[in-house]
DNA sequence: TATAGTTACTTTTAATTTACAAGTCACTAG
DNA sequence: CTAGTGACTTGTAAATTAAAAGTAACTATA
């Protein structure tokens, strides 16, 4: 283990590792393509770049997500979500879900779906 | 709208609300029946007792919790999801089961269900 | 009648985390 | 030789959280 559990629950353990302002909007962008460290930052929301550092670290410790080093000269990096991560998935759903149905202005899964299209090509 | 959204997305204006250490462990106990302001405080995660506060009167002005007075002499509250509120189940059920699985020692929905009705009588 | 206890908080202060800006390092392109 | 890019790190201020204690209104017990 890596993030000490507050209780045996599997919401709060969870919560432990995801739950704050910024870790599920990077599993979010790498669910929906993003690869590079870059790309992550350019997100909308605008996540500090000492944060995004952090939480990558975090989420690689906890098996969520690989850093593969996909060139040299210069070194550049590929984040990928591991199966753990990409499981979430099922998460993200379901958040979409409420957040479409109980707060207004926000992107339906067929906005999404091209913005992946964009990302992916 | 109460808490500024950082960007259209569903999952990020959702995190805006309840995206953090402990507003859905709140929720995950009043989605468990309990109503009190000393029932979510003896949670065994051990929610500091001004968060707790201030996490209530967040879910009330966002509408996913109304919190009544049941009693006079002591004045005494309920605090119970709203529609929108108990709406969230869906999301704790997805976490649960992801927890479940990618965790090592979390309860399991059975469990849980017995800490329900220990709860709810 | 006095003392202790309960519930639902608020207040204070310290510790921790986050935000913002700038800087570093390795390399490329012009 | 200068500017630019990608992937970070560092420093410091600002904001948030944690821990402990305190308050208010009332009840129960000795």
């Amino acid at each position: 283990m890596t993030v000490p559990k507050r209780s045996p629950c599997p919401v709060a353990s969870m919560l432990d590792i995801l739950g704050d302002k910024w870790t599920l909007l990077v599993v979010r962008d790498l669910l929906m393509g993003k690869q590079t460290y870059k790309a992550l930052q350019d997100s909308p929301e605008g996540i500090p770049s000492n944060i995004l550092a952090e939480r990558l670290k975090r989420l690689e410790a906890e098996g969520i997500l690989h850093k593969e080093r996909y060139q040299a000269n210069p070194v550049r990096y590929h984040y990928r979500l591991t199966d753990k991560g990409k499981e979430l998935s099922d998460v993200m759903q379901v958040m979409v879900k409420w957040g479409n149905k109980h707060i207004a202005g926000t992107y339906t899964p067929a906005q999404i779906k091209q913005f992946i299209q964009q990302i992916t090509g």
